[in-house]
DNA sequence: ATGTAC
């Protein structure tokens, strides 16, 4: 047979009724002396769009089984090139890395050693993808992000004014599902332009109310000692107070990704059920643009709600910024990478990853009773310039609930000299890798400058509702 | 992660 059913399935003939009636269309061609190359172009027609074709003498047997058969369209046969970092990764994350692979618009993956199962795109998956973007290969909390503040504050007074400290984040914050401020805080976030989307448009005024706000799940702000082993912008080797902070854009966010993956998804009727979550957005559409602004803007209201927290815990405390550093981890950018031979422009999508190109500066945090890490990116091309964005779990947040104690968890904390605010029993230290091991497993992906060690943590207690 | 609604 001049075209091979293998060759078949690599064109994206999806196996079952589709397969064997392009192998019977293909046997049928052949008998009439079809041109091979245009028994190709006309099956990649009919991949591409069964509709017009359903009528059709010749191809309207495949267009009708193609129609009535969910498939990933143009499937990339091979699938696009990816690695991973780390040895005992989650095998449904894995699986999910290979699947987003073999999208159409895939070019490149990585799988960072903190990786876990996400909707569509794994967390600590990165994806590069031709001028595409996928609303969940960014994730719910766009621009989901980390920020340090190192505080000019005698390193003895994080023990001696600790109730001073904890009082300042319990007053300029505020954690849970929902959670606003009663009073605004302002910012000149709130003076771009909120009708570049829909959806940003209808949420300027809880945006607003948000503003500050950390939000729950594993967003945190901690205070801790920084410990510098070299110079970092001016600021000598040596011990500091630094403030940390995680969380992202609020409910706004995860309304804009719920709202453009509903629409990707209604753009790729055909794909299936496991593919969902990866439907994608063309940057040429309107769409595409649409969720590209609204993402972007989404990037500001995020760091402007970490520049908050920052800036009024350090007025309530009067006390001096020495340094401040932040990095997104949940986001897409366009840039420049070398794929397959030469380099191009691509849609470089990092969901639960570090940005890590050369020189790079990040935040790699640990977990409440463990480290953070500040990293120098080593620009590593196979990783797509990225790094882990955490420990990750080992544990989901029901098994958590079930198999610790507060008690035990408790003593575990006062070992090691971290007292505990609030926080839920399923974001507890057991629930995350060694965040030493995950270093170890991307030495060649980051440089550690820094490292940063929790003593005053706030999260969002399970389950309550915000007073305020 | 969010907070509404198969």
């Amino acid at each position: 047979m001049s075209i091979t059913e293998q060759e078949l399935r690599s064109l994206g003939v999806p196996e079952g009724e589709p397969l064997q009636q392009a192998v019977a269309l293909v046997r049928a061609w052949e008998a009439a002396g079809k041109d091979p190359e245009q028994m190709r172009s006309d099956i990649k027609a009919v991949l591409a769009d069964p509709e017009p074709f359903r009528g059709d003498p010749e191809l309207g047997r495949l267009a009708r089984a193609l129609s009535a058969t969910p498939t990933i369209p143009l499937p990339n046969s091979a699938g696009a090139p990816w690695r991973q970092w780390g040895q005992k990764l989650d095998a449904e994350a894995v699986q999910q890395m290979e699947r987003a692979c073999r999208l159409p618009i895939a070019l490149a993956g990585a799988l960072m050693p903190d990786a876990h199962v996400g909707y569509g795109l794994p967390i600590g998956g990165v994806l590069a993808t031709d001028n595409a973007v996928i609303p969940f290969g960014v994730g719910v909390d766009i621009a989901c992000r980390m920020k340090l503040s190192v505080l000019d504050i005698p390193v003895h007074d994080l023990e001696r004014r600790k109730d001073r400290l904890i009082r300042a984040i319990e007053a300029e914050t505020r954690f849970g599902v929902g959670a606003t401020f009663q009073h605004r805080r302002d910012h000149p976030v709130m003076d771009e332009d909120w009708s570049v989307s829909p959806v940003t448009r209808q949420y300027k005024d809880r945006a607003w109310a948000q503003l500050g706000t950390s939000g729950s799940g594993n967003h945190f702000v901690e205070f801790g000692i920084l410990t510098l082993h070299e110079p970092l912008r001016g600021l000598p080797p040596g011990q500091y107070v630094a403030l940390l902070s995680h969380s992202g854009s609020r409910g706004t966010g995860a309304a804009v990704c719920d709202y453009y993956s509903r629409l990707a998804q209604s753009r790729h009727p055909k794909l299936p059920r496991e593919l969902k979550h990866l439907a994608w957005l063309d940057l040429d559409t309107a769409e595409g643009q649409e969720y590209w602004a609204a993402m972007e803007l989404m990037g500001k209201y995020a760091a402007a709600n970490h520049a908050c927290i920052h800036k009024h815990i350090a007025q309530n405390l009067g006390v001096p910024v020495l340094l401040e550093l932040e990095n997104h981890h949940n986001f897409a950018w366009k840039e420049r990478h070398r794929i397959g031979g030469r380099e191009r422009e691509v849609i470089v999508h990092r969901k639960g990853a570090t940005p890590a190109g050369p020189g790079v500066l990040g935040i790699i945090p640990g977990s409440m009773a463990s480290p953070a890490f500040i990293v120098r990116g080593k620009g590593n091309p196979a990783s797509l310039h990225s790094a882990a964005h955490g420990a990750g779990r080992v544990m989901s947040r029901t098994a958590a609930m079930k198999r610790f104690s507060w008690k035990e968890v408790q003593r575990y904390l006062k070992e090691r000299g971290i007292t505990l605010i609030s926080a839920g029993l399923d974001e507890v230290p057991m629930v995350y890798k060694d965040i030493h091991e995950v270093m170890a497993a991307q030495a060649d992906l980051v440089e550690i400058v820094a490292q940063f060690d929790p003593r005053l943590v706030k999260m969002a207690p399970h389950g309550e509702r915000p007073e305020d």
